[in-house]
DNA sequence: GGGCCGATGATATGATATAACACTTGAGCC
DNA sequence: GGCTCAAGTGTTATATCATATCATCGGCCC
């Protein structure tokens, strides 16, 4: 099993149960044409492919999971490096961000340029990983660094939790649960 | 080469240069017997080998180094997951720390009881990591959290940029660089 | 002693990520 | 068109990070 699955894949509620995910990709995709082309990239087909398949949910999903999506959704099989490159491409241009106490990467459904003051959320239950903003995060983080002599230029933060709708799942009577 | 190592481990100023690093190890072997004792685990030999390969520096290191350092300075060979395992116990006792962004580890000079509200500073030139305390940032977190409904329940922080000594370094004349 | 449990050993495998080099393609230039 | 160059991708191999599984050992309790 990837070391970012869950146990319970079921779990995920973000692939259309909860709000229309339709709109949350197009808007992604407009984004990220605009982006590759604002910092002289290249959307292309490869990279696309790869968006979406990380689009498709709000979720992190590991590099390798992409590679099997890719293999049995789009036909054509392309190595580890490809996908890595691709992903690299994606993060550059902003719509792809690391989730990095997962080694998995998830899509950026909330445009913040410049890579300062925003944290990822991400829910233990299932997976979802929400991006919020916190413009006093970077700044309290340069002001301790500034204490000890550390210049501070970039920095990530992850929380971990339960989202909204987990929690609520949670609490509902037992006679409510899927098996 | 390691992925965390750096292209000049000679810039690594940690090691003695800069300050009494054995006291820096005396505190925390001392910490790590109390630490150890008062959750009812075991300091045990390989624990404290571990420990110490760890905390010869201030910088994170890669499993791998660890091991591999046991191997030549200690003598014994141990297994990869014999390392691991004891790192996830010098994690639980809350003298190491893993490094999300790097897959690594470092030692804990700072303790702070409870896993919130500190944030790891990495040099980029030198790999040192200091923690800082930032009582803020849980707090912080969890406002932002709780506007979403999001219960943020633990969090990691990871800042980036260059330490006060390879700053210091960076503005000397060139004619006192090393070659 | 015998049962138990936490720690370690031993072996194998899984999961994540990159190196190196070849090939293609398209843009810019002449 | 033919040339060059750079970016993107393919192909193959390998490096790096982490865990599964079962065996064994040693202290501790009864
Ligand atoms: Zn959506
Ligand atoms: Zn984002
Ligand atoms: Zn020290
Ligand atoms: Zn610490």
């Amino acid at each position: 099993m990837r070391r970012h699955e869950l146990t319970n894949p079921a779990a995920a509620h973000t692939d259309g149960a909860s709000h229309d995910h339709a709109v949350c990709i197009d808007a992604l995709l407009d984004r990220a044409k605009h982006s590759f082309g604002e910092k002289g990239l290249k959307l292309t087909a490869l990279r696309l492919r790869v968006l979406e398949e990380i689009a498709a949910s709000h979720d992190a999903v590991g590099a390798y999971d992409v590679l099997e999506r890719l293999a049995a959704r789009s036909g054509g099989k392309v190595a580890p490096i490809s996908v890595y490159r691709a992903i690299e491409a994606l993060r550059e241009a902003g719509v792809v961000h690391r989730l990095e106490s997962r080694n998995a990467f998830f899509a950026c459904h909330a445009p913040h340029l410049g890579r300062h003051g925003h944290m990822a959320l991400v829910c233990d239950k299932c997976a979802e990983v929400v991006e919020v903003e916190a413009p006093d995060f970077h700044a309290s983080l340069q002001r301790a660094g500034r204490d000890r002599g550390f210049a501070v230029t970039s920095a990530i933060a992850e929380g971990f939790g339960v989202c909204e709708v987990c929690r609520a799942e949670a609490t509902k009577p037992a006679h409510e649960e899927q098996s």
